[in-house]
DNA sequence: TGAATGATGCGCT
DNA sequence: GCGCATCATTCAT
């Protein structure tokens, strides 16, 4: 999908940008950037997969279920970080998305490495540099993102969005994965040419759709 | 190569 | 107790 240029502003996202319907701010975040000022170092990456979770009437978003001390970062403003523990040992970065009381948020699934690379290699892990970041919890793990980071205000210092490029990128979308129910929405987007996005299982067949046709086709 | 499975902890019924 | 918005390892071809 193309961004209007006046969309398009070089520097850290403010919190309107946030605060719009979360299908916008999901196509709209494939090709920002990510950057996270650890206590190791600054480490970046583009982003090229997120999934939208939105509201208490979308089955597979937590919210679903109420407001629980777990999930209680997306009822509240947008611009924050929801971050939460996934199989007892992966966590998950979310965006949080609209105004104050409609829980919603977008998952970050992928993104391709740019900067502070040697900060991310993990000794057990030996994957292709392109692949570092390509799934939800490998983004967490490689930048180090914990329950401790939940609830960061993303426009503060610490862990923001920015746009540095004005681009054309081809957006796709399909359904989200490895959830059960909610399958009717095609709320994944991701960046079609991008040889990052997350691997998917083998045998699972996706409803998808080409938002912005490629070209030579 | 591809497909199956174990690891692991917390929120929720 | 069960089920998860997952991933690396293992085993099988």
């Amino acid at each position: 999908m193309t961004c209007s240029p006046s969309a398009i502003r070089a520097g850290k996202l403010s919190r309107s940008f946030y605060d719009r319907p979360t299908l916008e701010v999901a196509s709209d975040l494939i090709g920002k950037y990510i950057v996270y000022r650890s206590d190791a170092g600054l480490m970046s990456g583009r982003i090229v997969e997120v999934e939208a979770y939105i509201g208490e009437d979308d089955p597979a978003c937590h919210a679903s279920r109420g407001r629980t001390k777990r999930n209680a970062v997306m009822f509240g403003k947008p611009g924050y970080a929801y971050i939460y523990l996934i199989y007892g040992m992966y966590h998950c970065l979310n965006f949080v998305t609209e105004p104050e009381g409609k829980p919603s948020a977008v998952l970050l699934r992928a993104a391709e490495p740019i900067d502070g690379f040697e900060l991310m290699l993990n000794p057990h892990n030996e994957a292709k540099r392109s692949k570092l970041l390509s799934g939800p919890g490998k983004f967490c793990r490689a930048f180090n993102l914990g329950l401790s980071e939940n609830g960061l205000d993303l426009t503060g210092d610490r862990l923001y969005l920015e746009n540095r490029k004005n681009e054309t990128i081809h957006v796709a979308t399909s359904q989200r994965i490895g959830i059960s129910s909610g399958l009717d929405k095609l709320w994944r987007f991701y960046d079609l040419n991008s040889n990052a996005v997350s691997a998917l299982r083998k045998g699972t067949q996706l409803k998808r759709k080409t938002i912005h046709a490629e070209k030579g086709n």
